[in-house]
DNA sequence: GTCTATACTTCGATAGAC
DNA sequence: GTCTATCGAAGTATAGAC
C-alpha cells in the first residue's frame, strides 16, 4: 500500500478532482485515471484499495482547499454575504458528494466532518461580527447559517436543473436579509 | 420495444422503485431486478433500452403518488406546516435522483418537471389558504414555499448523515414561522 | 517501497433466433 | 414478446517482479 507522500498519490487524487468537477463521481475510474496520467490502471488500487478510499482523498483534499480561502473570505466585513455567494458556487460537486454519502460508510464520516466544521467556522464568524459591533442578533447565528445555506444551495441546484420558479423573489428576500443581518443582526421579513 | 400497459413491465418499474428506496440508485441493475422477479435479465433492456430510461419511469411512477397524497394534504387548513412535514420525509431518495439529474439529461428533464409542479402545487394552495381568510402575506408565496423547503430537505439529509448542529435552534424557529404563517401570513422573525 | 500480471465477477448494451 | 449469445468495460483481489 503506497505512503501518504508519494507524488504519484497526489497527483491520482488531483486527477480524480478534476474529473469529478468535470464529468460527475460516477466519472471516476481506475481505467480513466491512469489513462489520463499513463500508468497502469493497478497502480490506483496500489495506493487507494478501493475508489471509494479515493473519493474520501479526494473530499479530504479540496475541502481543505476550500477550508482555506473560506476562512479568510469570512474575515471581511459581511460573513453572511460570504456565505450566501459560496454556497452559490461549489454547490454541485458537493451535492454530488453528499448524495454518495448517504448510502456509502467511508464517504458518509468524510462529509459529516466537512459540514459539521463549516457550520461551527460559519457560526463563529457570525457571531463575532456581531459581537465587535455590539449587535444583538434577532436570531441565533448557527440558524442564520443553516438559513443562508440551505437556500442557496437549493436555488444553486435547481439553476443547474433549469427551474427558476419563484427564484427572482427568493432572491430579493435574501438581499433584505443580507442587508439588514450587517447592520442590525437581523433577518427582517420585508 | 415493450409496451405501456405491460404488467411485466409495471412490475419492473415497481420493483425498481423499492430497490431505489432500500438501497440507492446505484443499486439498480438489470440482473438484480431481473432476480428479483424470477426473469430474464434481457427482458429489462426489452422494456427500457437503457436503465437511465428506467429511472424515469420509476420517477414519473412514485412523483404521481406522492402528487395525489400531497395535494389531498395541502387542502388542510395548514399547508405551509404539510409542505415542511413531507420535506422532512421523502428527502433522501429525491436527493439522490436530484444528484443523477444533475448529469443525466433524461433524468434532468424528469426532474426538472417534478420540482416545477410540485413549487405550483404548493404556491398555489398557500395563496388559496391566504385569499380564504383574507389575509395579505408579508412574503410573497412562492418565497414562503422555497423557504421551508431548503430547510426542510437540508435537515433531513443532514440528519441522515448524523450531522446535527443547530438543528434545535432551526426547528424552533421554523415552528414559530408555522404558527404566524398561519394566524397572519408572515414568517416573522423571533 | 513501487509497480505489474493475471484472474474473477458484475455490469450495460446489442444483434438476432424463436 | 421472450430468450440466447456475446461484447466491452468496470471494480476488486492476489501473487509476484523489480
Amino acid at each position: 500500500m503506497g505512503v501518504e507522500s508519494s507524488e504519484t498519490r497526489a497527483q491520482l487524487i488531483e486527477a480524480a478532482g478534476k474529473l469529478v468537477r468535470k464529468e460527475g463521481c460516477a466519472a471516476v475510474s481506475a481505467r480513466r485515471l491512469a489513462e489520463k496520467l499513463g500508468l497502469k490502471r493497478q497502480i490506483v488500487h496500489y495506493y487507494f484499495s478501493t475508489i471509494e478510499d479515493l473519493l474520501v482523498a479526494v473530499i479530504r483534499h479540496e475541502s481543505e482547499e476550500v477550508r482555506e480561502r473560506f476562512v479568510q473570505a469570512l474575515a471581511t466585513d459581511e460573513p453572511l454575504r460570504v456565505i450566501w455567494e459560496l454556497g452559490n458556487r461549489v454547490t454541485v460537486t458537493i451535492f454530488e458528494f453528499t448524495a454518495l454519502a448517504l448510502r456509502r460508510k467511508a464517504i458518509q464520516a468524510e462529509i459529516r466532518r466537512y459540514m459539521a466544521e463549516f457550520r461551527r467556522i460559519e457560526t463563529a464568524a457570525l457571531v463575532r461580527y456581531l459581537e465587535l459591533r455590539g449587535i444583538k442578533p434577532t436570531m441565533p447565528p448557527v440558524a442564520s447559517a443553516i438559513l443562508i445555506n440551505s437556500i442557496a444551495h437549493t436555488l444553486a441546484v435547481e439553476r443547474a436543473l433549469g427551474v427558476s420558479e419563484g427564484h427572482t423573489e427568493m432572491k430579493a428576500i435574501i438581499e433584505d436579509w443580507l442587508r439588514t443581518f450587517a447592520e442590525r443582526g437581523a433577518l427582517s421579513m420585508p
